[in-house]
DNA sequence: CAACTAAAGTTAACGCTGTTAAGATTGCCT
DNA sequence: AGGCAATCTTAACAGCGTTAACTTTAGTTG
């Protein structure tokens, strides 16, 4: 008797479609970009009949939300990687090092996550997933442990909404290929990225 | 005999569609967002078929480059009107007020334009159209116009960037709600930025 | 263990989309 | 006056998101 699990031939009841179906999503996006994520082509995708989807999502906009959690997961994921065990400045470099190389890599889900107007990414009471404040809360935390000696004490508090902006156009700015590193006579990401960094604290 | 101007009667032969279609793809996208603007619905807006729009653009596509193209003109326009009779640092504020401004005016226009992959702008040679830099060189005169004393020398080269990625990214979080003047004390934009560009400049 | 129910899948259809093909109308040039 | 190229028309195509109605299945319950 078959428990709970996938199986090829059994055409109903799939296992967990929610998640395949995000990863799908996610498939399709980093090999062939936006457009061609459809909600079709995701439930042909995994094997599924094209009204399937609409069992675990009441709308494409859904799904979407669902990928951009899933995406903003890694996001933070790939920003604490670069920051954990430094301290300080190295900290905050490490954060913004991981914020652009997330974008440059999955440049599609980046995409589909920071041009997403805020309104369609609200739960059925109105709030937005918390997960979407991370990066914020990380910059947030970088600026805490950075030693800003250099800033005025009255303006500290645009401190973060600065960093965001500056790193967050920055990613922008690389992935549609308006700037590059080596423009700026830099090898690599993480020396521009470096470099920025230092440059924004007044190094 | 009538004249090459446009009349209510004849159906064919509009008199300069091309500018009209871009128009009510403005409008329609100022009035009811990126979702509203079908072909077919700016085709009906310009009261000709639906087909009409491709004997002047071969693809949305095309059609939108053109609509970037247009908003792209009003956008520097409102930086250098902002701008304009102003001197060094004030010059720059002025360019950076004019940017935040026009994408809270102008929303969707503005995250159409900042949010299109740069490969779908490119014309037939795959040139951008020069345009679309306009605002990068306003960003470049402005800073050589500024006095930035406190910049370390061998680093001048990333102000560009900085100031280019910063107030692109100010933009955006701005009008996706993600910040406003309010949660740091300023009573409206212009103090605001004008208080980011300080700040930036190290003032 | 048979029967019921709720969950999760199916097929089929709706109106909409971008786009193309084929034909009609027009202004302009010779 | 006639022809041509530009510009418009209608009609059709496949693919889209979404919904409705139905079928299959898993798990609970008497």
């Amino acid at each position: 008797m078959r428990i709970n699990q996938t199986k090829g031939t059994d055409h109903y009841h799939h296992g967990d479609l929610r998640r395949a179906l995000i990863g799908r999503a996610i498939n399709i996006l980093e090999s062939e970009g936006e457009a061609a994520l459809t909600m079709r082509r995701i439930a042909r995708d995994a094997g599924v009949s094209q009204a399937a989807p609409y069992s675990h999502f009441k709308s494409k906009k859904d799904l979407l939300t669902a990928v951009c959690v899933e995406g903003t997961v890694w996001f933070g994921d790939s920003m604490k990687a670069r920051a954990a065990g430094k301290k300080g400045l190295e900290y905050l470099a490490g954060l913004a090092i991981g914020h652009v190389e997330f974008a440059l890599e999955h440049p599609a889900l980046f995409r589909l996550m920071s041009t997403r107007p805020i309104s369609q990414s609200l739960d059925a009471q109105g709030n937005l997933p918390e997960i979407f404040n991370e990066g914020y809360q990380l910059m947030l935390s970088g600026l805490a442990a950075a030693p800003l000696k250099h800033f005025g004490s009255g303006e500290r508090q645009l401190d973060a909404p600065i960093a965001w902006a500056q790193i967050y156009g920055i990613s922008n700015l690389l992935i549609e290929g308006r700037i590059s590193p080596e423009t700026f006579g830099f090898d690599n990401v993480e020396q521009f990225v470096r470099a920025l960094v230092g440059h924004f604290l007044h190094l």
